[in-house]
RNA sequence: GGAGAGAUGGCCGAGUGGUCGAAGGCGCCUGACUCGAAAUCAGGUGUGGGGGUGACUCCACCUAGGGUUCGAAUCCCUAUCUCUCCGCCA
């Protein structure tokens, strides 16, 4: 059983060196530029890193001629200070407040540079892991392994809008209504449905897979949202808090992965495992045309989403034991999906390697995303500082974070209506679910 | 929302302009003693970034960001967080 141990956990809480943090290693993208670049390339990221390098190197010389400055400095104002009189140092008083503002005018042109070095590192996405398949479009993702068999129906499968809105437990007018497009008013069995499938997921994590469950602030300030890498460059699809700097999470990832930024973990105590149930809010800019019907592409939605820090020698065996825990949910729901290996093109951003699971949706024909599992390696380490150290004695090295859906609550509801839907028009619950329905078999 | 107090190393806690990266204690590591352990004694024990093949060396960091000064943990300003009291509230 894996136990939280405040105090044992947490190793310590250093002042961290914030504005120096870097995405990818600075000293990786220094000495292997070609290599750097080509592997970007791979993921359709055309990028040049020629600029980096310049400012890399006059950073250096800055810092260099002002480190020899106030090395001068504290050397002679140790001397000042030995001296009673102070009329006689007037002329080394006087020196060295001109070497204070040549030290001044250097720092000011290190910090723009290193504020320019910032912005750029901070807007390049992760390096794709060697194993991750090379592609150039999402057709290039590679299937993995299908569970189950799409059943075949005596009738044609209605899409889940019509069979939630027929049954009366999805109510997509009156959501609009509230609130806008985008928004679903559940009612009655559908409202129960998401709340079981809710608790049915972090029981399971919780009870059989070892995670620890989180329930974490469903809004963060802009750091946290920088540690894993939503911010900067994808601002426009974070819903903001007016008069705050509070955005709302997209995932709990953002929360959850934030848990230990700025802090040095025990090696003991990984790999730690943390389940948390949130609502997700996104504004889903750029994508007006796509799923306008029906749960699939929501405002807001529910998820349950598993986190991992682990040791860089155990990340990928951790990410393939993250994706067969939330196969596990599909497999007990009595679902068919797939998984599905993520090209190179199609990584997100922060993203070394993800495998997506996918549900079939017969009232689609097709396979829908409703997982994805990814491993970041040391690059949201990195951005928020989480470290572990070996043993009491070793240095602190970068954790690999990981996480993954376990599951989409909503696209979960999604695929019990379609694929459960039966030619009167109910709707079947799941073996697994009934417990956490009071022991209803059927909606309808 | 109003009034006040505070933030120092893994922890506790000293420090109000110079020799302070920071006393002391606890914890931890190494060594001595021991059959072993405890106790005791001695030494050590932060992070990041430059430079050097290396021994090593320099710089920065006392919540964060600015300022004053030859010199700031220490003085000034701002922000954040914590605590206390009042008000309000699930």
């Amino acid at each position: 059983m894996t136990c939280i141990r405040p105090n044992a956990t947490k190793y310590s809480f250093p002042q961290q060196n914030v504005k120096a943090f870097s995405m990818l290693d600075v000293k990786y993208l220094r000495e292997n530029p070609e290599a750097a670049e080509a592997r970007l390339k791979t993921r359709g990221e055309a990028l040049n890193l020629s600029g980096f390098r310049a400012l890399d190197e006059k950073r250096r010389a800055l810092l260099q001629t002002s480190e020899e400055l106030k090395a001068l400095r504290n050397k002679v104002s140790e001397e000042i200070s030995r001296i009673k009189e102070k009329s006689q140092a007037q002329d080394r008083i006087a020196e060295m407040r001109e070497v204070s503002q040549r030290i001044k005018a250097l720092d000011d042109e290190l910090k723009e540079v290193e504020e320019a070095l910032g912005i750029f590192l901070m807007t390049v996405p992760n390096l794709p892991s060697a194993a991750a398949p090379v592609g150039a479009s999402e057709a290039d993702n590679v299937v993995v392994r299908t569970w189950g068999e799409p059943q075949a129906f005596s009738f044609a499968p209605k899409p889940h809008w019509e069979i939630g809105e027929a049954l009366g437990i999805l109510d997509f007018e009156r959501g609009a209504k509230l609130a806008g497009a985008r928004f679903t008013l559940y009612r009655g069995a559908g409202a129960r449905l998401e709340r079981a499938l809710i608790n049915f997921m972090l029981d399971l994590h919780t009870g059989r897979h070892n995670y620890v469950e989180m329930l974490p602030p469903f809004m963060v300030n802009r750091e946290s949202m920088t540690g894993t890498g939503q911010l900067p460059k994808f601002e426009e699809d974070l819903f903001h808090l007016d008069g705050t700097d509070y955005f709302l999470i997209p995932t709990a990832e953002v929360p959850v992965t934030n848990i230990h930024r700025g802090e040095i973990l025990r090696g003991a105590d990984l790999p730690l495992r943390y389940a948390a149930y949130t609502p997700c809010f996104r504004k889903e800019a750029g994508s007006y045309g796509k799923d306008t019907r029906g749960l699939i592409r929501q405002h807001q939605f529910n998820k349950v989403e598993l986190v991992k820090f682990v040791c860089p020698a155990d990340s990928y065996r951790e990410l393939e034991a993250l994706v067969a825990d939330a196969e596990r949910v599909l497999q007990l729901l009595e679902i068919p999906y797939r998984v599905v290996d993520l090209c190179t093109a199609d990584l997100g951003f922060s993203a070394a390697r993800t495998y997506d699971l996918e549900v079939w949706l017969p009232g689609q024909n097709s396979y829908r995303e409703i997982s994805s599992c990814s491993s970041f390696e040391d690059f949201q380490a990195r951005r928020a500082s989480i470290r572990f150290r070996e043993d009491d004695k070793a240095k602190p090295e970068f954790v690999h974070t990981l996480n993954g859906s376990g599951l989409a609550v909503g696209r979960t509801v999604v695929a019990i209506l379609e694929n459960f839907q039966q030619a009167d028009g109910t709707v079947t619950i799941p073996e697994a679910l009934r417990p956490y329905m009071g022991g209803m078999e059927s909606i309808g």
